[in-house]
DNA sequence: TTAAATTCCTGTAAGC
DNA sequence: TGCTTACAGGAATTTA
């Protein structure tokens, strides 16, 4: 599933083939993957906009038009945005088709239709909730541990919770906070308050080193993710603990331990992870 | 206010 | 082989 390195590759991506491009039109093929505005004054809105550029906030793909407007795309659990030529056969599940100028179409898929797509303002988004308040970007260069730190010692509820909280720290999701915590040595059911600063430390140092090293590697295609072109990442293969429950541990050897957790598996090393 | 539970969805795989 | 069932999970919503 996309988190916050498969939505950097995609955006990353993007960036050079959208940003001066213009939308001629759209079309939805299923209008509810719109969840703001209206389908109507989405088509409307979108046409002849000029593209001035890509961006990501957390798991988000921004996508910035004129007048301040942003085309908001999140992929949820399955959703994947191509560039393609119009030829290229329709996939099944695809829900939205953006024409450009160049000839060329961005298409939007997701057979789950966990993911959305928004139009509006950035602020006025956020200022309705459509878009909700996000945490730090943890792999800023500005996100310090002591930020990290602040934002966990409040919280009375398990670390790999307060991981997959988006308003704590935006982008990391179920397969990131696994391996993060994993390299951390830090077992994701143990309270995130009262965790020392050293601790801490640790964790801030394996969440960057992770969403980093999974970028460097174009993300992890563990589901039915894929890039801008269709192509899968290749950090799947790399992954220390996410899937790997009962193999053993390249640490230490022993089975990796499964529990459920925050309504989420979640995999983890009972010897190496205290 | 915060945390936990529920809900939305379909493809995939396991079990009989 | 073919059917049923469980499972995967991001985040909005509901409940505690």
């Amino acid at each position: 599933m996309p988190e916050l390195p498969e939505v950097e590759t995609i955006v990353a991506d993007l960036r050079p083939h959208l940003a001066g491009r213009t939308i001629l039109r759209c079309e939805l093929i299923f209008p509810t993957i719109v969840r703001h505005p209206g389908p109507e004054v989405f088509i409307d809105s979108v046409a002849g906009m000029r593209i001035a550029g890509v961006r990501r906030r957390g798991k988000y793909i921004l996508v910035d038009l004129e007048n301040d407007l942003v085309l908001v795309v999140h992929l949820g659990m399955t959703g994947q945005l191509r560039l393609v030529d119009p030829v290229t056969p329709l996939q099944k599940h695809t829900h939205a088709i953006f024409t450009l100028d160049d000839g060329r179409q961005l298409r939007y898929r997701d057979p789950r239709r966990f993911g959305r797509l928004l139009l509006g303002t950035e602020a006025s988004l956020l200022a309705s909730k459509k878009m909700p308040r996000l945490g730090p970007e943890p792999i800023d260069p500005d996100f310090a541990p002591d930020e990290l730190y602040r934002r966990l010692r409040n919280r009375r509820t398990s670390l790999k919770a307060v991981l997959l909280d988006q308003g704590a720290i935006a982008g990391v999701g179920n397969i990131y906070a696994d391996e993060s915590l994993h390299r951390a040595r830090l077992r994701p059911d143990r309270l995130a308050g009262g965790l020392s600063r050293k601790s801490v430390q640790r964790l801030h140092e394996s969440i960057r080193h992770s969403l980093q090293t999974a970028i460097a590697n174009r993300g992890s295609s563990v589901d039915t993710y894929r890039d801008a072109w269709g192509e899968i990442g290749g950090q799947q293969e790399k992954l220390l603990v996410y899937g790997r429950a009962g193999e053993p541990c390249f640490t230490c050897g022993r089975p990796l331990t499964l529990i459920r957790l925050a309504g989420r598996s979640t995999v983890f090393c009972r010897r190496c992870q205290r």
